[in-house]
Parts: structure tokens; sequence; C-alpha cells
DNA sequence: GTCTATACTACGATAGAC
DNA sequence: GTCTATCGTAGTATAGAC
């Protein structure tokens, strides 16, 4: 059992164990602050197998990106899929099919498993590279799309700017459950944010897309 | 006239001048992802100059984060003045004091002149190291207990986790500004996120911070 | 496909001139 | 105080064995 779950979270085939650990560390240390040495040896094999596989260090990365990508659509697939249908209904629909998405958005910002996809993106959002264009197009695209749709269903009396702002805003708060989560520890006077402050701090992110698109 | 802003912009004295490179260039591509080389050609400098002043690469990044303290310590004094006054006040007041607070805050979060800063202090959020105490201490702690007070005053109603979550969701609205700046954007259809974009943006989260607390 | 060996560049630290 | 010169280590890329 323990075997079978280490089976499914080390990939055998190389080149995706490869980008497994690559995503950890560019995430991690950034681009220019990882060495190709390092994931090799982390993934157990030889620099040149990344060479061969990916072209050299940069096409690792632009791999990386696309990964993130698709691994983060996949998990929101069900979720936004839901907010696209709700997406002709009534306000109130719009608003609690929204309260779903930021949810749903926030559990994948504070899940383990996808702890380095998270901070590749979000350290992608500082420094813009190409790698900014795969994740966009792969994956945020449709989830703005879909929040923007929703937005301006649940809240009809808002210019398109207003749309705009509410939803950087709104999915701001799911942000900064990763990305200021040593300051969270500090300010809820615990070593480690654990399940029980994930919830709470999910539970109030819910209320507050609630109260912020209701009229 | 550009000669004197210039002036005021690189400093003439060489270790702070190593400092605002070294801030820079720290928060863009993290600790290991700088060299001292490049900090030292950055600021017109011998790279031995960093090992006189400041022991080594690891004594400058601790420089950097007690100077990125005390620089957002220092910009947001009178803000956080204003705030402890307001904390045995009314809850309307307390909610006034808090919009006033977290609207400064994200006016330093897209101010131009401390992106480097912002950059510095949201890097370490990710891997904190030794960096983060000094970051916390000396300006973060401040900006956490005032907002608790503040929070805690508008929202006598709230159990001490919900006043917690409250402060975190409320400033993560604030961070996003910068953290998201690629995806914001995108989503708002611009090439660059300008003072248009900025207004709207601070704008709405003064209007969701009044909404969140009131009752 | 994956490995070892190697060429070449860049890193941080330090010694010593001025 | 600030510079140049140099040491040992570690970086990416590539060639070639298997």
């Amino acid at each position: 059992m323990s075997l079978l779950k280490n089976k499914e979270k080390v990939p055998v085939v190389l080149a995706d164990r490869i980008l497994d650990v690559a995503i950890d560390q560019f995430g991690r240390n950034g681009f220019d602050g990882t060495s190709t040495r390092a994931i090799a040896k982390a993934a157990e094999t030889a620099m040149s197998s990344i060479t061969y596989h990916f072209g050299g260090k940069e096409g690792l990365y632009l791999a990386c990106a696309d990964r993130v990508a698709s691994l983060m659509a996949e998990r929101q697939k069900s979720g936004l899929e839901r907010g696209r249908s709700a997406v002709p209904a009534s306000p109130a629909d719009a608003t609690e099919a929204a309260v779903a998405i930021v949810d749903s958005f926030a559990a994948m910002i504070v899940a383990d498993d996808a702890v380095a996809w998270v901070r590749f993106i979000i350290r992608e959002q500082f420094e813009p590279t190409e790698g900014f264009e795969r994740l966009w197009d792969g994956f945020m695209s449709r989830m703005a799309s879909v929040m923007l749709g929703l937005v301006r269903t649940a809240r009809p009396d808002l210019a398109d700017d207003e749309i705009a702002a509410h939803c950087v805003l709104l999915l701001g708060q799911a942000v900064i459950l990763r990305s200021g989560r040593a300051s969270i520890s500090r300010l809820m006077q615990v070593d480690r944010v654990g399940p029980k402050q994930t919830d709470a701090l999910r539970a109030q992110l819910r209320s507050n897309v609630r109260a912020l698109l209701a009229r």
C-alpha cells in the first residue's frame, strides 16, 4: 500500500520524474537559483538526461510551466464546468457558483500535493517569462473568464472595470493563503498553518465572497 | 533637476548603494539566483566591498531584510499611528481606520519606488529564512497587531480565529495587487497595470474592507 | 535512452596592493 | 576603504561509450 502510493507519487517514467522535481526546485529557487545538476541528482538520473528530453535548462522550465497549467486545469476542471453552466442563471445562483469556484481554488492553493505548482505559478507572476504565457493560456485564462462571467451575472450593476477588480480581489484572498503563509502562522499564533487554520480561513473566505457579491 | 533626482535615488554612500541594488536583485532572483558579482557590478564597485561592509553574501542579505523592514515601517508610520489611536473608539471608527490602513498598505504595495521592497518581502514569505524574522519584527508584527485590534473593535462579535482570518484576507487583497500583477494586466485587458487600473483596484478594495467589516 | 567524461564559464571568499 | 588577482568549487552544455 505504501509502495503503491509511492509508485503513484514518484513517476516511473524518467521525464515525468524530472518534471516533478524541476517544478519543485524552480518554484523554490527560481530559474537562476536552480541548477540542472541538483534536479538531475534529486531525480536520480544524469544531468545529460535533461538535455536529451528537454533540450536544456530553458526547455525544461517551459515544460514545467505546461505541466503546471495542465495539472491545475485538470484539478479545477469540475469546478470551472459548474461555474460555466451557471453563467446564464440568476444573480443568486451566480454568487453561489462564485463561492464554490473561489473555495475550490483556495482548496488547491492550500493542498499539500499542489504546493509546488502554486509556488511555481506565483513566482512566475512577479517576473513573467515565456512560462507565464503557457500558464495563462493553459489554465489561468479559463479561471479568469469564468469568474468574470459569474461576477457580471451576480452584479449586473457594475461596470467592466469594477467586475475585473472584484475578480482580482476575490481570487487574491485565496492566493494569500499560500503567499502569506509565513505571516499567517505568526498572526494565528501557531508554529505551522494546519488543517484547523486552513478550514477557518476557507470558511471566512466563502463568507467574504458571499458578502462581496451581495447587493 | 534630473541630476538632483538621481542624486536622491542613487545613494552616494557605497554601502547604501550596494543595499539598494541588492534588495532589487535578491527580490528578483532570490538568494541563490543572485550573484555578489552582479550586485557589485550594478553598484559600480568591487565585489570585495561586499565582504568589507557586510561580511559576505549572507550578511548582505540580512542587512537587506533590516533595511526593507525599516523603510516599510517608516512609510507606514503615520498610517499605523492613526490606526493605533482608533483602537478604543467605536466599531464604525475602527472600520474606517482599517479602511485607511489597508488603503495605505495597498498604496505602498503598488508604489513604483517600493516595488523592490515588496518583491523582497513577498519572496521571503514563500521560503522564510532568518530574513523573515527581521521583516516580521521590524515591520509586519506592528501592522498585524494594529489590524487585529481594529478588527476586534469593529467586530466584537467575532472569535479570535475569525478576527485573524479577517486580517489575513483583508491584507491579502492588497498583496495581490503586486503578487498577481501579470494576471491583472491580462484580466483588465491592458499591456501594463497603470494608474487608472490601480486607482480602480484601490477604490474597490476600500469598498470591500468597509463591506466586510460592517455587521 | 541513459550513462560518464570533459570543456568552459561563473560563482563566493580571500589575500594583498594602494 | 576600495581595488585587482587568484583559489577552489560548481554551473551548463556537449561528445561519445554502451
